[in-house]
DNA sequence: TCCTAAGCGAGACGGTACGTCTTGTCTTCCA
DNA sequence: TGGAAGACAAGACGTACCGTCTCGCTTAGGA
């Protein structure tokens, strides 16, 4: 059975979305399996056929946002990051659901990790300034923490602020920093991308 | 029950001291209430007697940082941070079970609050650059961030680095960010302090 | 579906083998209907468009012994036995774990009804013996019951006894009770059988 | 915790009370853990801390019934007898749920086993008879199956018979049949009885 | 020879019970 | 009489089966 049927998809796509809806009422903690497939009506052996356990139910449904993010880099220093931002203003329940001061701290790993992808690979077309001596990884995990506490701190408060104006903000700030330790004058590798993959 | 008892302080203990063998074995999350109290042979209505619960217990032990660590600002911008990084070096073992990668939420968020307000007690010395608008809040969620992940970075790595090396880091990447923002010479609104609260 | 096709009852007895060899292999019990279709290679809905359960199926399976057991009656009292022993004989792991000790009790009870059926046919040729008061029925339980009770001793213990010598175990056994109770002289009314049905 | 408390007899009675109850509404096998749980207002796991499970707790309750039975022998063979068909008689309603023709077969074997031991017991009294080879353990099957299948008759049907009758029937079919393979004379060895324990 | 209804395999699904685990409360005993 | 020990209620967890169901594939018997 190849496709595998649309049954299939429609239950794993009622599990995520009654998952989404759940953790936005109480919490990604306080869900139960048991809240979960009552909302998705769906058995409870159905839910452990499809998913191991609502960590994974809940990973599974954060690989959709992959590719929404992805993709959109642009040629300046860490491209994508209006992009993210403007993602998470127009599904903020879910992200201060997730990603906010009281969130759970899988989302969090998962969503940090993913933005870590993003900024490592952007941070290798630099060339190190000379004297300074910051391994590559401490930068990456600097411009991503400056991301995420922007992002975090912009959901948590009211959000008067545009996504224009917060992508400012994370630039002026991770690009102070990262400025004093890599030359960001553009590579000429640049043109001989190697990016295959 | 004038004095609280010896046998009290000595109960809190060890109650404390077994949860953080318990941390370093198998960290915060795994770690359940009966564990705690067969460790600290101890029954179970006694812990309760002490602690809310597990969070309670933590806290409660974390609390002792606070006076370690605090204090020795010095009159450098971030002057608490060289004192942190060592504080963190000597208990590496704790701090990366607790504020690594892998880490709970809990204590991060107590951490990562701590050091907010440390933060935030040095920045408002400074005067925000004019035409940049950064509030200042931001401005702490981003310092501190860039705090916790160097930190958190080098304690998951081998930490070969000094923590001379690691404090010349984070004030590199944060003041690079900061400058941008504030204007880092001091003001003399120091000698008349109005830090009532 | 006229025929009823040679498919169908290649399809239910490939389920009947497959339960036989199951309950040798595990016990009744433990056999589950994922464990039957694996076995008979066929397919989930197969099996409960032929047998409403896994009872059905054994019963259905059951049947076929009746006409092996029946008939062979002969004139003396429970002329069956010898019959039944030796066919109990020649399947004995079988009969082992469906009428040994350990059994299940569905298919014991089938068997027993069955026993008891003969039995009662027998007994109804004889006369109360005048004064003893002891009711049909439960003439018909107690031999059915030493019937069976010998038989299920024999195929437990490594049944070295021949199916003669348990055959006349039982009927000293049996008629010894029975005799207590009815006159065995054989009544003329065979002559005239009324079992019409 | 010498005594280990009333409360644990309390709930283990409560237990055994409730499943009592239950087996008698709707048999033993319909029976859930937590009908067993919520009839007894006990919680889940308090179930587990004191039982393996459904069968244990079953059985666990059946041992009370012994000392019931046991000890009365008197003289005659199969002494124990009447007594028991009395106890079953005034717990009529617990017996046929669970001894009945449609019971589980836990209890059933575990009160035939019960029954077979008194039996054996009395059995080893007799000699055999010469020249007729019925095995000992036959007899106390023989017996035993008797005893049980009378009894459940009794049970299933309407139960006018009296005890006293019921016993009668008992000891003519039981006895009519061991009569051929032993000798019922009382053999002198009880005048030295070495049944100590 | 094609066509069409059935038997069939595969297996997703809702449902229910299981036995395990952990939490925070409550009762009882003992010092 | 106050604190320690641990029995307890509550309820979520992940597993195992059940009996129902929806699919397509195959496969024969009638057109």
């Amino acid at each position: 059975m190849v496709g595998s049927d649309r049954r299939v998809r429609r239950t794993r796509a009622a599990l995520n979305s009654a998952l989404l809806d759940l953790i936005i009422e109480k919490g990604y903690e306080a869900v139960t399996v048991q809240d979960i497939i009552d909302r998705a009506d769906v058995g409870r052996s159905t839910f452990y056929a499809h998913f191991r356990d609502k960590d994974d139910l809940l990973l599974s449904g954060a690989e959709i946002l992959r590719p929404m993010i992805d993709g959109t880099a642009g040629d300046r220093p860490f491209g994508f990051s209006l992009e993210l931002f403007r993602h998470a203003r127009s599904h903020r329940l879910l992200y201060r659901a997730m990603a906010g001061r009281r969130a759970g701290s899988l989302f969090l790993k998962w969503f940090t990790d993913m933005v870590a992808g993003l900024v490592r690979e952007d941070l290798q077309r630099y060339r190190p300034r000379p004297g300074v001596d910051v391994p590559l990884e401490v930068l990456v995990q600097f411009v991503t923490a400056t991301c995420v506490s922007v992002l975090s701190g912009w959901l948590e408060g009211d959000a008067r602020a545009s996504a224009d104006d917060v992508d400012r903000m994370f630039r002026t700030l991770a690009l102070g920093g990262v400025a004093a330790a890599v030359d960001l004058t553009p590579t000429r590798d640049l043109e001989s991308p190697d990016r295959a993959q």
